[in-house]
DNA sequence: GGCTCTACGTGATGGAGGTCACATTTCCGG
DNA sequence: CCGGAAATGTGACCTCCATCACGTAGAGCC
């Protein structure tokens, strides 16, 4: 189930083997052909920052494998993880389009590969490929909604439960309507969770025992289960 | 000083009286007859919603008089203000592009005027224009910017005081390296700064008294006067 | 097996700010 | 100029969570 971890490059890296909305799917061969030219290929180990906060913007990234966490901080270091990016995503768009620094900074969280494409070459290629345009607009009308979503979030929210509860649903697939228990893989420390929904370490190990108490959660070594998805809901205000 | 608040159309909405970064200043001059074309105008009363959080949505506005307030609420009533629109401002670009519901309630703070240009027809003139397609990405990535800063604002400040002063500051003009007084107008009230930077209006109050107090603000009438930029930048860790 | 480092659990404490309540002032239409 | 509504000022209270402090558990390593 997992991405390969080792270090060879992989082919094809932008073809879309999954999702639909990825940025450079079903293009004219034309357009390929450029695209394939004005990429390049890299792997990265972990930690690695493929870009920091306040930097000028050299292109974008499109992950292929590997997890990245996007991330800002405050000068007295407090920071906050506004999202984990997974192989298919683009890094950096929204910076680059608007030629201003860097707004987060981009590290990877196990080893990985992406591809980057240099700011002027991009925007060249979207001058003269106005489909290739739209597909950008798109993408970043996507983040836009991310970005928003997590206003709401931060903003809305009156308690770590809230938020707590609306990271656990945003982590679960939307099964239809059956109330079948979600489970899925947990991969973050207390402190990540922490920081994506602005609290302390000490606040989010006490969520996961409410939690627990409550039945909302169970924990299966790193396995988390969600068995009752509509209380959820009911916890964080939807 | 004051936009004309009769309800006379206003000619030629879409040019450009000051700002640059207006979406579709200094286009070709085909560009601008075929946006003649697709856009009409309209006048709207005080409290007009252009749009409502949730609807589906059918094109976007171009913002010619009067301000608009854009805001987002949660089921229990509680709301936040994300944006202050003025004139030249382009709201529902984000739905309308990757045609998802608006995220927000765009209603207007006095009577105004704007401009509509359906979806439809922005879509298709960008696909076939793409310099027009590159000015909607560009426009995309300052949104994003602007709910970036917000979310900076919401996650990583820590005290309402520590936004209340990053609000200030958003609202006085960065002259240079002088630290001449800024003075402008408040044409908020209380409980909608409140909802902009997610606290009480009780606490609002006290903010205004405590930074008086401070000398880091006075009220004459409604003009405000930030007499001391550096001590809010630092209350604002910038 | 023992060492170190990072992640995690949990109690005690204090204070910031949300909530409620009510007084006062400002605004604005008739 | 007056009356009601909206906006604002302020006190009292009390909850929730950040902070500090420490103890524990597990993972990697020699």
């Amino acid at each position: 189930m997992r991405a390969p971890y080792g270090l060879e490059i992989l082919d094809n890296c932008l073809s879309c083997p999954v999702r639909e909305e990825h940025l450079f799917c079903n293009l004219a061969l034309p357009a390929v052909q450029r695209l394939n030219h004005i990429k390049s290929t890299a792997v990265y180990p972990k930690a690695t920052m493929l870009f920091i906060e306040g930097q000028q913007p050299r292109g974008v990234f499109v992950l292929c494998a590997g997890k990245a966490k996007l991330f800002t901080s405050a000068s007295d270091g407090k920071t906050i993880i506004t999202k984990i990016s997974e192989p298919g995503d683009v890094l950096g768009l929204n910076a680059t389009i608007s030629n201003r620094p860097y707004e987060v900074t981009a590290e990877m969280m196990e080893p990985g590969q992406a591809n980057f494409i240099a700011r002027d070459d991009l925007v060249q290629f979207m001058r003269e490929n106005g489909e290739v345009a739209v597909r950008v607009a798109e993408q970043l009308s996507r983040n836009y909604y991310s970005a928003y979503e997590e206003i709401r979030t931060l903003g809305l929210a009156s308690s770590p439960s809230e938020k707590f509860a609306k990271l656990l649903l945003s982590w679960s697939p939307r099964a239809g309507n059956a109330s079948e228990p979600a489970n899925l893989k947990l991969t973050l420390t207390h402190e990540e969770i922490a920081e994506m929904i602005g609290t302390t370490r000490e606040t989010v190990s006490r969520l996961f025992s409410d939690f627990k108490k409550k039945r909302l959660l169970q924990l299966k070594g790193s396995t988390l289960i969600l068995p009752n998805r509509p209380a959820l809901e009911r916890m964080a205000n939807l």
